[in-house]
RNA sequence: GUCCCCAUCGUCUAGAGGCCUAGGACACCACCCUUUCACGGUGGACACCGGGGUUCGAAUCCCCGUGGGGACGCCA
């Protein structure tokens, strides 16, 4: 049978990091054993879902490479379906109608809790009998049994046990007309062939009732997987107060689609000692039946540490698109100065982040901005800079414009001023980047250009003489 | 409160009873390299939650405790 998974997330916010995971881990499940990977869309909270946010988990998933085979399906769209089943649970006695108000439960649930017993539904309705009638109040409970319990074999969790006395009659179709995601997920899952239910373990609890309505429907049961939570830097649960969740935001924040995968992937699962996996190793070695149960904690120092190690590795030209992304985010026009690629080169060892880079760079796009007077009073205001960089200017001048004949430039001077080369490039560095700190100084002064160093170089002997 | 789950360096983890004086990685510290900042290299500090068993032998198995998390919705 081929192996089929979905990640089925609600349209009611951002692809959190979370989401992303889950979604690898089931993408990465489907590839490694030749399956297929569906998504869908879980939107029959009508209060919530939203349109913007389907959009925001599309494009985060198209950004992150997580490309589905089948779908995006939507569970809006599949009403009659759920309808239908819902009937089949009614006739066939597995499911009843009901007609508490919310209130009625809520003072049912205190009642409960005051009694020190888990808030449940009493079973008011489940053998009334009560015929089908309009009323605002009308809801479709199932009927689970009573008796014994559920045992499912967890690929990550291992055994799982439940008794049936734990759980009661779930509503499976809400007074609004619309299912309940317990109800609807069921349907969907066997409709669409599901057979690996991948999920976050938050829903541990839901899997015993909802095994129970695959049997009442006679349908197969899927594997289940529960990944555990991914908490934030102090262990709490991760939230937007304290951290980035939304996968779009570490985008912003200049991380790379394939290290925050590379992350995630390490992130609960691991292969030995292995930290940095291609997506084809990945999909190749990936197992969620190897996956770690307890919750994990998201450093984004690793993730820089990634990120950084995929911005040296990568081939530069590859890098190009998401760093121009950057560029044009920040209003940096760079259809004039230096190619993005070679700044790529000149910065790439020497950031975390693209947005780290793209901050970096603004000093070969336009004027420099700031100056940074201890670098000045250093470096410019002292008795060689002058002459420094009048020798310099001189043979810069000439030189053919490119890093190395810049360089032996630079040790000319040095070596006709008989000084250390950091009483050459240092003044350099300050004339070109108002700072004491850039690339080497060769590069740095080649992606200026040539006419923009040398006017540079002219406006640093101006502060070093004035 | 009730039910379910979890527990190795600060963090991610290796570990399937002897291979463990517990390995790797991030972060941290020191040194080396060096025109700045980095990169890189070398070295260092740092952990089996506690208590009982089982066993010749336990980080690994069992029980209890403690701690953490999740759930208990006409949310998903």
């Amino acid at each position: 049978m081929t192996v089929r998974t979905r990640f089925a997330p609600s349209p009611t916010g951002f692809l959190h990091i979370g989401g992303a995971r889950t979604a690898l881990y089931c993408w990465l499940e489907s590839r490694r054993r030749g399956g297929e990977f569906i998504l869908r869309i879980e939107d029959t909270d009508r209060e919530r879902s939203t349109d913007e946010a389907v959009q925001a988990i599309l494009d985060a998933m198209h950004w992150l490479g997580l490309d589905a085979d089948e779908g995006p399906f939507y569970q809006t769209q599949r009403l009659q379906r759920y309808k239908e089943v819902a009937d089949q649970l009614l006739a066939a006695g597995h499911a009843y109608y009901a007609y508490e108000s919310k209130a009625e439960i809520e003072a049912m649930r205190e009642a409960a809790m005051a009694a020190g017993e888990k808030p449940r539904y009493n079973g008011h309705y489940r053998d009334r009998n009560e015929p089908f009638r309009e009323d605002p109040n009308r809801v479709i409970r199932f009927r689970n049994p009573h008796e014994g319990s559920v045992v499912f074999e967890d690929k990550v969790k291992g055994r799982i046990e439940w008794a049936n006395t734990e759980l009661d009659d779930l509503v499976i179709f809400r007074s609004d007309g619309w299912p309940t995601y317990n109800f609807a997920v069921v349907v969907d899952d066997i409709d669409m062939g599901i057979t690996e239910v991948i999920r976050g373990d938050d829903h541990v609890n839901n899997t015993p009732r909802q095994i129970n309505i695959y049997k009442a429907l006679g349908a197969p049961v899927p594997e289940f997987a529960h990944l555990p939570m991914i908490l934030d830097k102090e262990g709490k649960k991760l939230s937007k107060r304290t951290s980035a969740v939304s996968v779009m935001d570490y985008r912003a924040d200049g991380f790379l689609p394939h290290a925050i995968l590379n992350y995630l992937v390490r992130l609960g699962w691991s292969h030995g000692d292995q930290e940095i996996f291609s997506r084809e190793e990945m999909i190749a070695l990936f197992d969620i039946g190897h996956c770690n149960k307890a919750a994990s904690r998201f450093d984004t120092e690793k993730l820089a540490w990634l990120n950084q190690h995929y911005l040296k590795t990568d081939e530069p030209q590859s890098l190009a698109a998401e760093f121009e992304w950057h560029l044009q985010r920040a209003g940096i026009d760079f259809s004039q100065g230096p190619a993005p690629v070679d700044v790529i080169v000149a910065l790439r060892d020497r950031v975390h982040t693209l947005k780290e880079m793209t901050e970096r760079a603004a000093i070969w796009y336009g004027p420099i901005t700031e100056w940074d007077d201890k670098a000045v009073a250093k470096h410019l205001k002292n008795d060689s800079a002058p002459t420094v960089l009048e020798a310099a200017k001189l043979l810069l001048a000439e030189c053919e414009w490119q890093p190395g004949p810049i360089h032996q430039v630079i040790e000319q001077v040095a070596a006709k001023l008989e000084l250390g080369m950091g009483k050459i490039a240092q003044p350099l560095r300050v004339a070109i980047t108002g700072t004491q700190v850039s690339p080497s100084i060769d590069q740095t002064l080649y992606l200026a250009g040539r006419a923009e160093a040398l006017r540079r170089i002219d406006a640093a002997i101006a502060m070093a003489r004035g």
